[in-house]
DNA sequence: TAGGCTCAG
DNA sequence: TCTTCTGAGCCTA
């Protein structure tokens, strides 16, 4: 008997996934921006290196990572563009993920140019709702091609995986209608077939894999370094066991395997080589880091070094005004070369910063939706504490070479909290006590979500935790983990006073630099504290609530009340994603472009909050706008125009039970006051903070405004995707409406 | 949990 | 010359 096959049988074909690969992605946008490159032999250029080609160029021999000298030898009227500012690849992924959002919350980045899509629920409610669509043939490549039918599985899966087949077409249809992008597809019943299958016919082409063949397909593919998660040291430690091929990874004896490699090690490799993969499709958040790097030919002297990191803290800042989140915490990359070696390595310091150094600019007419700057004089601030990091690094008595600067911003805010925000308020001129109260803000409210839960976690992630550390599979693939950015504690977020970072803050002086709880008795206190505040912030309110400058005492920390305040959705207080985005739903216009590209059913849309406001851009409507041109991304899009006009007069939706005092103009200036809040306290308060606070209530209403247009949607019967079967992120939403800084300010009963 | 390492696109 | 740039997760101390 076939021990593999039997096992192979024991992973259920109900998932329909697809992978979604942009054909030669850099140079592609290229292309988009400039039209006159088709059809001409066309490379994208890192420093001297080729990082992507068009097929043209590839035709000519041109490859992937080759040095651009070798390139224009192969090619001599290649075209080179110079790729080293990512942004336009980045906004071109932007865009696609958030087309690919009006059809599954369920969409995973990997990288720029590929994502994952969990159609499963999509499927169901196709199959549900349009008999006539279980007749339709599939669409595109079929694996095998030996006219081999999807039904040659009996399980059900095929009309499923022709269904899917559909929507990647239509999928397909739209980023090229839309956004002039070309892309491949692979849809199988898990990611990692379906990713593999997808590559089967480039460019531009699609491919369904017969679910029974799954193993014959991983056999053909030969080449072990071919199955994603098999990196180049693990194909290295297989061949060392004797494993060369996909087939003897099949087929070579566990027992040994096991021995060499350890059980979870072994069981996992088995399954990657059967095609077995049970990892769910991730929603994508915002990152947990984000960085910027500068490879250079050579730097030694001080001052070249001060010049790079004042460009590249420039790009980086860049880059988080968009994002929107505050990072309290930094890190320098340097990569020094050894001169007498030969060698070069990469070594990391970092540090953790205060909010104060940055500050938001609330939008006008937006909700809650900032940009965030380097506050009055932090660029120097920040410059210093750099370079301090630098110097922990490089000894600068000595000669140095280095080859590559970098900088990263991490433990970003949840929330957006600028240096005029309430929360940097209390910390400069509040006692302790205020101090946990905005700590709390920032955690308490979060949830224990599933992804530090190890009882969560899925099998596969827990059998690569438990591997033995002699052998590190390159299993990214599998180990990738929601990308949802978990909210940082602004203050003592690991709730002791031995926290590792009080050594980082030992050789700064400046205050921006976040300073030791340490000798802080009655901080310690509050540490013990908080883990009590976040089971049950309204029974421990009282405790935190000492006087201070803000009369504390008069606020109140009660989310029920809150939730009462503006009710939740039933999807939406189901979810513990504090760390994920946030996304609002919003209805389907009856006639978009969407639906008369197919008439069959779509799944309601989803948008992220900030998307909301900035770039959402899936559904221009024609004739098409350049689509690298930014305007196309205008919120007054058919299918944003509900949303948007539910959420403008919120007030009159939310507002249930108490009565707004504001009036409803866009000045935040002719607002009273929010909703609920002491009057008197929220005069009390700066003008920026309380502009803060009608930023924050403001936000909250529109949230429970698309809630109640939500439910009333649910309701009608229309949106029961999204509680199906899908995975995953799902249902983000409501962790920033229950996490408002509003909701603190209401006023005691 | 900082820092090193690996891996993926 | 494993080259660029970005982001994620795991391991160790």
């Amino acid at each position: 008997m076939d021990f593999a096959s039997v096992l192979n049988k024991s992973e259920p074909h109900q998932r329909t996934i697809i992978h979604l690969d942009m054909d030669y992605f850099y140079a592609q946008v290229e292309e988009l921006r400039d039209p006159t490159l088709r059809n001409r032999p066309l490379a994208v250029q890192q420093k001297n290196c080729v990082v992507t080609c068009n097929y043209v160029a590839r035709a000519k021999g041109v490859t992937k990572l080759m040095g651009v000298t070798e390139a224009q030898r192969l090619c001599s009227d290649l075209v080179l563009v110079n790729g080293e500012d990512l942004a336009p690849y980045r906004l071109m992924s932007q865009k696609i993920f958030d087309l690919l959002l009006n059809y599954t919350p369920d969409v995973e980045k990997l990288g720029f140019d590929e994502n994952f899509m969990d159609v499963t629920a999509l499927v169901d409610l196709r199959q549900a709702h349009a008999a006539e669509a279980q007749r339709k043939p599939p669409i595109g490549h079929i694996y095998p091609a030996d006219g081999t039918a999807l039904t040659a599985c009996s399980c059900g899966c095929a009309q499923r995986l022709a269904i899917g087949t559909r929507i990647a077409q239509e999928i397909r249809d739209e980023l090229h209608l839309r956004l002039g992008i070309t892309c491949c597809a692979g849809i199988a019943y898990n990611k990692l077939l379906a990713k593999l299958v997808g590559s089967r016919h480039k460019p531009n082409q699609q491919t369904v894999l017969v679910s029974t063949y799954a193993e014959q397909f991983m056999r053909e593919l030969n080449d072990l370094h071919s199955v994603t998660g098999i990196g180049q040291k693990t194909q290295t430690l297989l061949l060392e066991a004797g494993v060369s091929t996909v087939e003897q990874l099949q087929q070579c004896d566990m027992e040994f395997m096991r021995k060499k490699f350890g059980f979870e090690t072994a069981t996992k490799l088995r399954d990657l080589a059967l095609g077995r993969d049970g990892s769910s499709v991730r929603a994508t958040g915002k990152p947990k880091t984000i960085s910027v790097e500068d490879a250079c030919k050579t730097i030694s002297v001080h001052t070249d070094v001060t010049d790079k990191f004042r460009m590249l803290l420039k790009r980086l800042m860049e880059q988080v005004a968009e994002d929107g989140r505050i990072p309290i915490a930094i890190k320098v990359v340097l990569r020094k070369f050894d001169s007498q070696k030969k060698t070069s390595h990469r070594e990391t310091k970092q540090a953790n910063i205060l909010p104060s150094l940055f500050k938001t600019s609330v939008c006008p007419g937006e909700t809650g939706v900032c940009k965030v700057q380097l506050a009055d004089g932090a660029l120097d601030k920040l410059l210093k504490i750099i370079m301090r990091l630098f110097e922990r690094i490089v000894d600068l008595k000595k000669p140095f070479n280095i080859t590559l600067v970098g900088l990263a911003f991490s433990k970003f805010q949840e929330r957006k909290v600028g240096s005029s925000s309430i929360a940097n308020f209390l910390i400069k001129k509040a006692d302790l006590e205020v101090q946990s109260i905005t700590s709390l803000t920032n955690t308490s409210l979060t949830s224990p979500t599933s992804e530090s839960s190890p009882t969560a976690m899925s099998g596969d992630e827990a059998a690569f935790r438990s591997s033995p550390t002699t052998f590190k599979p390159s299993d990214q693939f599998y180990r990738r983990r929601a990308t949802t950015a978990s909210p940082v504690p602004m203050l003592w977020d690991n709730g002791s006073e031995s926290a590792a970072t009080n050594s980082d803050f030992s050789d700064f002086s400046e205050t921006e630099v976040e300073p030791s709880p340490k000798k802080s008795r009655i901080g310690r206190v509050l540490v013990n504290k908080r883990s009590r505040l976040a089971v049950d912030a309204a029974d421990t309110a009282a405790d935190v609530a000492s006087p201070s400058k803000l009369r504390v005492c008069d606020l109140r920390l009660n989310s029920r009340d809150s939730e009462k305040d503006f009710p939740m959705s039933p999807i939406a207080a189901s979810t513990s994603g504090a760390a994920a985005a946030p996304r609002f739903r919003t209805i389907q216009p009856p006639n978009t472009l969407l639906n008369r590209i197919d008439g069959s059913l779509r799944f309601i849309p989803t948008r992220t909050a900030s998307r909301m406001s900035s770039n959402a851009s899936s559904t221009a409507s024609s004739p098409l706008p350049s689509p690298m041109d930014d305007t196309v991304s205008a919120p007054s899009t058919p299918t944003m125009a509900p949303a948007l006009q539910v959420a403008a007069p919120a007030p009159s939706v939310a507002d249930s039970g108490a009565t707004t005092e504001a009036a409803t103009g866009d000045s935040l200036a002719n607002l009273a006051c929010p909703a609920g809040v002491d009057a008197q306290v929220f005069k009390e308060l700066p003008v920026e903070l309380q502009n803060e606070l009608i930023a924050s209530w403001r936000s909250s209403l529109v949230v429970a405004a698309a809630n109640a247009v939500e439910q009333a949607t649910t309701s009608s019967g229309s949106s029961s995707a999204n509680t199906g079967s899908s995975s995953g992120g799902s249902g983000a939403g409501s962790s920033t409406q229950k996490n408002t800084l509003y909701r603190y300010f209401l006023r005691n009963k």
